[in-house]
RNA sequence: GGCUGGAUGGCAGAGUGGUUAUGCAGCGGACUGCAACUCCGUGUACGCCGGUUCGAUUCCGACUCCAGCCUCCA
């Protein structure tokens, strides 16, 4: 299989370094406030990557950190009047609650920068014992950029020419002002840990190399992350640990799209951000979930609400299409090499929008199974929910998901019943004003009629 | 200014050196008492200009425009 790898840039093959071994490591959130769909966008990416490689059997390990002590934390948790602490669990529980709502499977770690804090001084003190870091006067200790001899090959970058680009801040205390800093020394009153120079808190790129090593050790298969990652921090991160190891740091980077909002990034900085919680209060998560897998997970998303709309649209597709067909996840597997595109697709790099048109064929050919072959719609369906999972879609009840989510129902389903019965009876009697009366009236109320062979079932009108 | 990515039919969104992506919407037909669901059929889409080629949306070069990073940010 295929991966583009960030620092290459092109695809490469992947092979995990322990063969059915993968060892994964995502850069996560940092808690001081609810989760966005920039957010999102990652945690499904990831967990799409995670549940695909596990379907093809390989063991895949995968850690994404939580950064529960910075400054936007100590602002924040100053601002509210709460502990940090206090802020930091109730942030993520939230998250928790986020991703388990979309789908997203747990990560099989998520270490605290909190909790590594002895890991992170004594990677500090390696780079400084091999002359990649130093402390300075007033109790930070900053990386030594120039030191490291690959600094910038991730992004392309030239020392010499990022200095021309003028945003660098001078800082006194700095031997260059790209040297970015390691251990921040306290104000008093602040959150704080003992350190060889001094009170302090770890820097926030220096965490990531500490908790990737300790939990996956000093190389691993895949790094990942959101698209503003890439500079600085994830030089930051190869500066640091490949200096203090002297090995290779990570052999693919994976970076997702970005998350737009009329064609500008969403972010916290631009206050353009729709929260996850938010969202969902109006839609299905799975809608949510179907919009961020419909598109390559490289790929910047523009994020309207109407698109939710079609989202809803292609998930009703294939739920219309496996409601009311019984089956077991036993069933045999079916020729039509949906099976075999499905792979192809994913393996090219996790073409998700590829293996959905093949999951569309698959309904359809489900669709004809239905009238013209029943014996074989079963094994259909079973098919495509099971691949559909490993997308991490379609393993709702397909009547749950098209009576409901998140619409409220004007009438309980008892009431509604009772109305299809009368309906029923209308017809048969051949009174079609009659008929055509009463599903006009559920119409208004957006609950819209089927009728089969099998009988009269309904559906919920959303424009989601 | 430097670096990175992008520009595909009404919308969303893959992909390919010559042959149907896919979904939504539209149009025609079938099914239906009429609908809904579903099925069948249906679109001279590939930013602009050059070049390579028998043939380019796909490769190469220039250009225009958009976005991201270079400051915290997924």
């Amino acid at each position: 299989m295929q991966i583009y790898n960030t620092l290459t840039r092109r695809k490469e093959r992947f092979q995990p370094i322990e063969p059915g071994r993968v060892r994964m490591y995502v850069c996560g959130m940092t808690v001081y406030d609810y989760c966005h769909l920039g957010h999102a966008r990652v945690m499904v990416a990831f967990d799409v990557v995670t549940r695909y490689l596990r379907w093809r059997g390989l063991d895949v390990t995968y850690v994404r950190n939580i950064t529960d002590i910075d400054d936007k934390i100590l602002k924040r948790a100053d601002e509210n009047g709460e502990s940090i602490g206090a802020l930091t669990e109730r942030m993520i529980a939230a998250m928790h609650e986020d991703e388990a709502r979309l789908f997203v499977l747990r990560p099989d770690h998520e270490p605290r920068a909190t909790g590594h804090v002895a890991e992170i001084i004594a990677m500090i003190e390696t780079l400084i014992d091999k002359g990649y870091a130093y402390a300075a006067s007033n109790g930070d200790v900053y990386y030594r950029v120039r030191k490291f001899e690959g600094y910038g090959k991730l992004n392309n970058r030239d020392l010499d020419e990022m200095r021309s680009g003028a945003r660098v801040e001078v800082d006194e205390h700095k031997e260059d002002p790209l040297d970015f800093v390691l251990w921040k020394a306290a104000k008093p009153g602040e959150a704080s840990w003992s350190s060889p120079w001094g009170e302090g808190r770890p820097g926030w790129h220096i965490e990531c190399s500490a908790m990737s090593t300790c939990c996956l050790g000093e190389t691993f298969d895949i790094h990942g992350g959101g698209p503003d990652l890439t500079f600085p921090h994830h030089e930051n991160e190869i500066a640091q640990s490949e200096a203090a190891t002297g090995k290779p740091y990570v052999n693919t980077w994976m970076h997702a799209g970005a998350v737009r909002v009329d064609q500008e990034k969403m972010s916290k900085s631009l206050g353009n951000f729709f929260t996850i919680r938010e969202v969902l209060e109006s839609h299905d998560p799975e809608v949510v979930r179907y919009l961020l897998v419909a598109s390559h997970y490289r790929s910047a998303i523009n994020y309207a609400p109407e698109s939710l709309a079609d989202a809803r649209k292609s998930l009703e597709r294939f739920y219309n299409s496996l409601e009311g067909v019984a089956y077991d996840s036993g069933e045999d597997k079916v020729d039509g090499g949906f099976d075999e595109r499905f792979v192809a697709a994913m393996d090219d790099d996790f073409n998700t929008p590829e293996a959905l048109s093949v999951l569309f064929d698959l309904a359809r050919e489900l669709n004809r199974a239905r009238k013209e072959a029943p014996d074989r719609a079963p094994p259909l369906a079973a098919e495509l929910k099971r691949l559909g999972g490993v997308l991490g879609l379609l393993q709702q009840e397909p009547e749950a998901f098209l009576k409901g989510g998140a619409g409220v129902l004007p009438l309980s389903e008892a009431e509604i019943e009772a109305k299809i019965v009368a309906r029923a009876e209308a017809k048969k009697a051949r009174d079609f004003a009659a008929a055509d009366g009463i599903r006009d009236e559920l119409a208004t109320l957006g609950i819209i009629l089927k009728d089969s062979r099998e009988g009269t079932t309904w559906v919920l009108e959303k424009t989601d």
